[in-house]
DNA sequence: GCGAGACAGTGAGGCGCCTCACACTGGCTC
DNA sequence: GAGCCAGTGTGAGGCGCCTCACTGTCTCGC
């Protein structure tokens, strides 16, 4: 079951039009559209660790995130966990089962302390309609997730844990100036999809070879072309 | 490199706008908007084995399938191949790298001899500004297909062989009234992404326990319920 | 009818990843 | 400082799937 918490923000109340206008989504549009979507824009605010939405649960509304990180992830009957994706403030989720209109694929959190926007179909889909554009804007991003999430199936289809591991460090320190991270080792092997053990033996090699240094909770890849290189076969 | 067949339809050139009209994507469109998508869409035919395009490639068009079947499969860059999506009459494919601008994320070829119908971007979306039914509809068709994939990689990370064959055959037969599909036990382990050797090993099993029966390139679900039992765990 | 080629079935051996188990290291609270 | 917990590092054993190799069978073209 979703638990919604406050429904009202209380830190300084921004403009939720100008916070929306900083969204890929409605970047492009004139005040006037941006106060119309505003209008129907509800924040909200979750605290570290809480769950916004559940795998299964009916889906009637996508978030948009204004500040802080929302994970989501999948888990198998045996409890197993694996991450699908990770938000930040800019980028919007939960949009699948908005757009179709049934339940949601995955578990959300949030990971740290966040203030989310969200849209009801009931207001989203007639404005889809009234503007075009938007409805675009979001099959670029739905598209360019599901080309996101193909890649993913190939990389479980043909590639080894050097390979996928590899590539999830370049993901993870793409961002970061110093090509560094800040995760535990269990957070990367649920990133990965293998175990923890195999994970740190893998890691172990690369600490030896020089390309990736270790510390608690953080890891840093010091030779990024090794990686890319061990990623592309 | 995408070579293109014959740019004309040798068959009794049916009325465009009425193919059109029966693809999911055009359904609720009238005569008008129909009769003016039929103008910039290409018919386009390929023979059993053709390739429509592949990995890689600038990807301009999107295709609605008029008659015939296509496979979308991605191959590790050792030569293994895997099936990610099968498409026949009244299916769209191709969007992603049309909506996206991006390459395209695998390689299509004719199952059958097809006839295809071929939308450019330039044309496609000028349409989806001012028909943003026809956007919303798309929208629907992607997410599907996102959630689609999402589930893909879940069987991947977290069921074994007999869970994921066992769904797998569900999902092949489930349009056939005789609960029977038509393939080499090859092509299935391309669906299912491990070696025809264990594909068999565990067909025999449930052939033993009277789930399924085994012809030469043909497959019958007996029981579909223990099969969907299998693939729940 | 006969050979060729695609498809099906099965054994043997190996490798990759998993799990379990345990020791070691900070950093935290009291 | 004592105790605790989260995180890390590593060995041993096992299982699942892979590959290789080979046999058997059906279908089709000539």
């Amino acid at each position: 079951m979703t638990l919604h918490a406050n429904p009202e923000p209380r830190s300084p109340v921004l403009n939720k039009a100008t916070i929306l206008g900083q969204h890929e989504l409605f970047r492009e549009l004139d005040k006037d559209a941006l106060d119309q979507i505003a209008a129907y824009a509800k924040a909200r605010e979750f605290r570290r660790g809480a769950t916004i939405f559940s795998k299964g649960d009916p889906g009637y509304c996508m978030f948009a995130v204004v500040r802080g990180e929302v994970l989501v992830t999948t888990s198998s009957s045996e409890g197993k966990s694996a991450v699908l994706n990770q938000f930040e403030a800019g980028d919007i989720f939960g949009e699948i089962a908005l757009l179709d209109g049934m339940s949601r694929t995955g578990d959300a959190t949030a990971l740290t302390d966040c203030c989310l926007l969200a849209l009801e179909r009931r207001d989203f889909i007639p404005l889809l309609k009234k503007t075009p554009e938007i409805a675009i804007k979001l099959l670029e991003i739905v598209s360019g997730r599901l080309r996101r999430t193909t890649e993913q199936v190939e990389e479980l289809m043909f590639m080894d844990l050097r390979g996928r591991l590899a590539k999830t460090l370049l993901r993870l320190t793409e961002s970061a100036p110093d090509r560094s991270a800040e995760l535990s080792q269990s957070e990367i092997s649920q990133r990965v999809g293998m175990s923890r053990e195999m994970i740190n033996r893998q890691l172990q090699v690369w600490v030896r070879e020089g390309v990736i240094a270790l510390g608690r909770r953080r890891l840093t890849v010091l030779r990024a072309d090794t990686l890319a290189e061990a990623a592309s076969r």
